[in-house]
DNA sequence: GTCTATATTTCGATAGAC
DNA sequence: GTCTATCGAAATATAGAC
């Protein structure tokens, strides 16, 4: 492999990342990833010595893709309208580069739960932390007491749920895929207006 | 078949819809569908022609227990505040009723939108109808300005999410089945002042 | 490392007896 | 209508040449 084109491993993650994405685990299939790597399927497993292993090489990557950069925010010593804005827009933002990751790692998530968590508890997002952070606010008097739990899914879901029903929104109102990412631009205001008149003193 | 116990059909139909809901209809497996009727996997062709045939069988069937009735109130006369809260209330309890059927509903619709979609629109979920209930709302000044689209999304987002990401939650935070329909009962309330507190006047 | 060819397994679907 | 047995078509995985 030269520096210049990616190593064939490199090339296959990529395909297997787009193909697994697409379809699921269960819809995936081997043959469409070789094709889409532009290589051979004895090659797959040349590399990866069967589907589930390839899964699962992509499979804590693309957690990677949708969780930890917005939580820094979070945990920064920003005010606390500053953090929401903050992690709602690079929220947004990463969701926006891989709007079809959310509902794969959901469905694969809700399928195989105990053997796929895991990957998450390695991952640095520590949810109590987040809602000691909160706690904290609220004894500060920065904002209203609001119950963590609550709070935290609020936030995501409002972030979360538009990607995982973009193909209703798109078939059902007239979304096309530019309306879509520019009514995903509005939210960045929408969400923390929503979220901070419910909250702040 | 006797009165007492459900036609073939029917038990067919129902396991179809468990094991479909459960794993999607990629993971789904004929035999164990056949298992979960207590029949033989030959029945099932008997009966629907093609595992295909039998997951549009039941699609149908599972969309409507996720959409419409919740809808009737928001067309109901009763005013925005109840509104807001008869929805809330009787959605959640829908959801309750069938938690995995979102996660279902949606990882299909993303596999094939285009053959799914039609199943919506001929099911009297007529958004533009929801959009229009709501102008009305702000021309009469009940309620403040808002981007119909955004409401509407942010209410089924708050609604929906928590049981997509049911396997996180409990897996994550220490949540067991009891403790989570507990979470969703506080957001009957939960969610309605949250909504409201941002567009009552 | 990469390919072609082939083995193996799984699964949807059918044939045919009862 | 329901079953047992089996077919045939994928799809994953391996063998072996280059």
């Amino acid at each position: 492999m030269s520096e210049l084109d990616k190593s064939t491993e490199q090339v296959i993650l990529r395909a297997a990342r787009k193909v697994f994405t697409l379809r699921g685990f269960d819809g995936a299939r081997m043959q469409q990833i070789a094709d889409e790597a532009g290589i051979n399927k004895a090659l797959l497993h040349y590399y990866f010595r069967s589907k589930e292993k390839l899964f699962d090489a992509i499979f804590k990557e693309v957690m990677q893709l949708i969780i930890p950069g917005a939580v820094q925010v979070l945990l920064s010593d920003l005010n606390f309208s500053e953090k929401i804005y903050g992690f709602v827009e690079k929220y947004l933002d990463s969701l926006l580069a891989n709007p079809d990751v959310p509902g794969f790692v959901l469905h694969e998530l809700s399928l195989h739960p105990e053997r796929l968590l895991d990957n998450i508890k390695g991952m640095g997002v520590d949810f109590n932390l987040l809602v000691g952070q909160i706690r904290r606010e609220i004894e500060l008097k920065h904002i209203k007491p609001v119950e963590p739990d609550h709070f935290m899914i609020n936030l995501v879901s409002l972030c979360m749920f538009p990607f995982l029903a973009r193909p209703v929104l798109m078939g059902l109102t007239g979304f096309d895929h530019g309306k879509f990412n520019a009514f995903i631009a509005e939210r960045k205001q929408e969400i923390p207006r929503l979220i901070l008149q419910s909250i702040l003193p």
